[in-house]
DNA sequence: CTGCATCCATAGGGATACTG
DNA sequence: CAGTATCCCTATGGATGCAG
């Protein structure tokens, strides 16, 4: 989701666009679903979200921990093990996403029944 | 954002994906914001969002309004006019993606500021 | 185990031109 | 005015292989 040109509140640093461009992508969403249940590490993740390719895991953990939204913790063993847990920033931020997941829960219905009573405007003038 | 295998709540059954797919793209979330205003017709919006092609406002528009978010409502007049309105599911969804967008306003510097200290891991171990 | 690098397919979306 | 049709380019993300 990348932006050429400006307009009113697209800017880059428009702060709606900065966070909700996150959520656009496939698995920011579902990563911080399984964090907000505590912490985890990679491969536990990758167990939860199956079809996520590590390429993508770890490409979505670092934006979040980019943000703040995600703490990373390294142990240095043998084979390696590395933490993730949602910051207290990260938590707040969820909080809200719940909000909206709960919305679609309530109102899934009513979407669905809205498309399939959708019918295509007749290009112009429905006479 | 296609979805070509399974995962948990990844279903193209699942509420939160239905709905948060929208949010994806460029313009919804510009296109909700400048209607919560109030009716528009197609020229208003695009001279708000300024920079929105009539293809992808046109596109915006159809998912809106097959989703029962937004009213399209024809005037069979000449030259043609086309006004559009949120629908109360429509406005209770926007109200949603604003407390989202109230919490990325209060919490940009924040995410901001993380991203100034953040520094790449040290591909392992950072000793 | 954790994850970076590479290659590649696809879909989203920009520019433009044209119609009812 | 309100779109549609076309072309094309880019970013996203899947698959794979390699490395600390």
């Amino acid at each position: 989701m990348t932006l050429h040109r400006q307009s009113l509140i697209l800017t880059e640093a428009c702060p709606i666009r900065d966070v909700l461009d996150r959520l656009g992508d496939r698995w920011t969403v579902l990563v911080l679903h399984e964090l907000a249940a505590g912490t985890l590490r990679f491969s536990e993740l990758r167990k939860r979200i199956a079809d996520i390719s590590p390429r993508m895991l770890a490409q979505t953990l670092r934006h979040l921990e980019q943000d703040g939204l995600v703490k990373r913790d390294v142990f240095p063993t043998v084979p390696p093990r590395v933490d993730y847990t949602l910051t207290a920033l990260g938590t707040s931020f969820f909080e809200r996403v719940e909000m909206l997941a709960r919305w679609a829960a309530e109102n899934h219905e009513a979407v669905k029944a809205a498309r399939r009573a959708y019918v295509a405007p007749a290009a112009n003038a429905p006479k």
